[in-house]
DNA sequence: AGATCGGCCTGGACGC
DNA sequence: TGCGTCCAGGCCGATC
């Protein structure tokens, strides 16, 4: 099910290669095959015939190479739909501006923060508002912008400074190849090293490299959330 | 509308 | 050593 219509791709040719948020779409002609990586997927290409431990799906090429997909937990998926048509995965249809174009525009972002009653992390998380955010990502940007994860309802300062945050979050980490704490590696196996440069996730009980207070976890929305209490004090209510 | 929880999978870390 | 429990980078759907 997870790899569902996957059969279909065979004998097409892969005329590009985009992506939105965090799937992959390769254009197959009149099809499309779309790819999320889940928590634990890899995707890479080889000429080697060697067999790997959670090998989920190979694609052939002419030449001699393959296009493996490696996903331990299997919540990765593959699915072939006709081109651009995304009604099947709900999260693709309805996702936010790319976070780096000029699509993601400070004032739509400010009116749709203000607006929402949502605790800002979820809203982040929903990738409505914008794409390609998770877990590690959103705590870091919440972080530089110095607001607490629980907030609802941004100012207009704060959420100015939060999509400055995202961006500069973002470039950042795509500089450094991503963040890698086991499983994750680029399309060429690669380690990603923004996990040295992570200011508050998965550093609880260590000291804020602004302030010095202990970096919390707690869970919000069901995800470990950390952040520093120093920094990112709850907005008083007036 | 919005929040919380369980489910999907597997394996590593940790406690006893 | 061995077993049980908890936890994890994502996302969806049921339920309150």
């Amino acid at each position: 099910v997870r790899y569902a219509g996957i059969e279909g791709v065979r004998g097409c040719t892969v005329r590009s290669v985009a992506r939105r948020g965090k799937y992959l779409l390769l254009a197959l002609g009149p099809i499309e095959l779309v790819i999320h990586l889940g928590m634990s997927g890899r995707l890479f290409a080889t000429t080697k015939r060697s067999r790997v431990p959670h090998c989920r799906v190979i694609l052939h090429f002419s030449g001699r190479l393959d296009l493996v997909l490696v996903d331990r937990r299997r919540f990765g998926i593959m699915r072939v739909v006709p081109s651009g048509q995304y009604g099947g995965i709900r999260a693709l249809q309805l996702m936010g501006p790319e976070p780096l174009s000029a699509d993601f525009e400070v004032n739509q972002f400010v009116q749709a923060t203000s607006r929402s009653r949502t605790a800002i992390k979820p809203l982040l998380l929903r990738q409505r508002l914008v794409a390609g955010l998770g877990n590690i990502y959103v705590d870091e940007a919440l972080y530089r912008a110095r607001i607490h994860p629980a907030t609802r309802g941004l100012e207009r300062r704060q959420a100015t400074r939060l999509h400055g945050a995202i961006r500069q979050v973002l470039r950042e980490a795509i500089a450094r190849r991503g963040t890698t704490f086991s499983l994750y590696r680029d399309g060429l196996l690669r380690e990603g090293d923004y996990y040295k440069a992570l200011r508050v996730f998965d550093r609880e009980g260590q000291l804020c490299r602004t302030c010095g207070t202990c970096i919390v976890k707690m869970v919000l929305a069901g995800r470990g959330t950390h952040f520093c209490p120093g920094c990112q004090a709850v907005r008083r209510r007036r």
